[in-house]
DNA sequence: CTTTTACCTTGACAACTGTCAAGCATCGGG
DNA sequence: CCCGATGCTTGACAGTTGTCAAGGTAAAAG
């Protein structure tokens, strides 16, 4: 079901291959697939909107398009299925958010630095992102549910993981050590310390974000 | 909304205390009301039941009944709204859930014997229980969205984390310890290895449940 | 026995869903 | 200038949803 749109491209792609002179084709094959690819990136983002604000569940093609510049039919021109959007919509969530702290860590000079820096981002990420984070939670617990949602799930979590990994390095690095941690046991720590932070911030819990600062400013000298 | 049901008995009860002797119709109102809530749960129960298998998003009122011995107006006589439902769902789940380890707490009598406890049951629940928990990581998500949830959920979550502390508080007291961590840095701790290891055993990771244990067995004296 | 009550079934309702075919517009190539 | 393809809109489709009112049944009350 998911190809469906790539096998439409792709017949297209042959029937004009097979019409016109190949080399002329062939160079303006690849800005045709970029602008396709844009719109879909384009749609989806539109789609991120709404799904954040309602979630998965109550989300329906119609109410993405409303709340959009698009009307409700493009969204199946440009993609085989609903889950096939949201798929799209899960993989374009994941390039933007799996670099949020790389330049704290790259541009930190010291343990406090460090850690001033990845608080001060992780207070900004709950407060300003709230909608989006707490759609991927949303989407991740889907995953548990529909099969086509869990290749991408799993390896955007192992990207989290990553990115979590690379905090914490370089924080041990910069305190002249190695992380005792395991990747794993300090990506479940952050992560369920934020779930927790981000669902009473959302119950307009005042005390939501600066417990998760302190708490995590006290972990960090244990990892 | 949610009380509308509680009215309609509330007014029951007040026609047949005007009409009959309130003696005979006071001691009968206790079993009544009783067997009203008796009923809820069983209704609660068979909706858990689909809940789990589905997920929140896909489950209706109509698919619920049919995996069950009821029609569903039933679930319109005993509930005021679907939300009525899940909420009824999410705090029985709660009973059943957050007493899970404490016979291993109070029957073990060596560091030994409560982390072998604790594994073997960590273990069984991942495996025999996966469905109910991925509808819980589910609804925990949906509480992130919809404030009817909000309640009972953040109340579930307070008794989890007091359930893994009674945990890692007695594993503490059989080392003549303390624990070094807040009952909240662990729970997201546990929590979170959970909810990953229940998405890889859910998407056939045979590693998933073994590399749970031996990370918990490995953080377990760290705590 | 009759009436009333609690409990449950049935069927209908309007609204909403994903999907998709038919058609319109816009624009580059011939 | 026309033609055909690409991109997009519109409207319709069949199916599903939560909700609820009308009615039935069986047991308890009178």
């Amino acid at each position: 079901m998911i190809v469906v749109t790539k096998r439409r491209r792709k017949g297209a792609k042959m029937a004009r291959r097979a019409t016109g002179a190949a080399q002329r084709v062939a160079v303006a094959e690849v800005p045709r697939d970029e602008k396709f690819n844009a719109r879909r990136i384009e749609l989806a983002e539109a789609a991120l909107e709404t799904l954040g604000e309602l979630g998965f569940a109550r989300t329906s093609l119609r109410e993405i398009a409303q709340n959009s510049a698009f009307t409700h039919g493009v969204f199946h021109y440009y993609f085989s299925d609903k889950l096939d959007l949201i798929c799209c919509c899960v993989r374009h969530y994941k390039a933007k958010c799996v670099t949020r702290y790389d330049e704290v860590v790259v541009s930190a000079r010291s343990r406090e630095e460090l850690t001033e820096g990845f608080l001060a981002k992780l207070a900004a990420t709950l407060e300003t992102e709230a909608a989006m984070h707490r759609l991927w939670y949303d989407l991740r617990s889907q995953a548990m549910f529909e099969p086509a949602f869990r290749k991408d799930v799993l390896e955007i979590d192992k990207s989290l993981e990553a990115m979590i990994w690379r905090v914490a390095s370089r924080y041990a690095e910069l305190s002249g050590r190695q992380p005792v941690s395991s990747p794993a046991a300090l990506y479940a720590l952050f992560d369920g310390l934020f779930q927790s932070a981000l669902l009473r911030h959302l119950a307009n819990d005042k005390k939501a974000v600066p417990e998760l600062l302190a708490e995590v400013r006290r972990l960090l000298p244990t990892i």
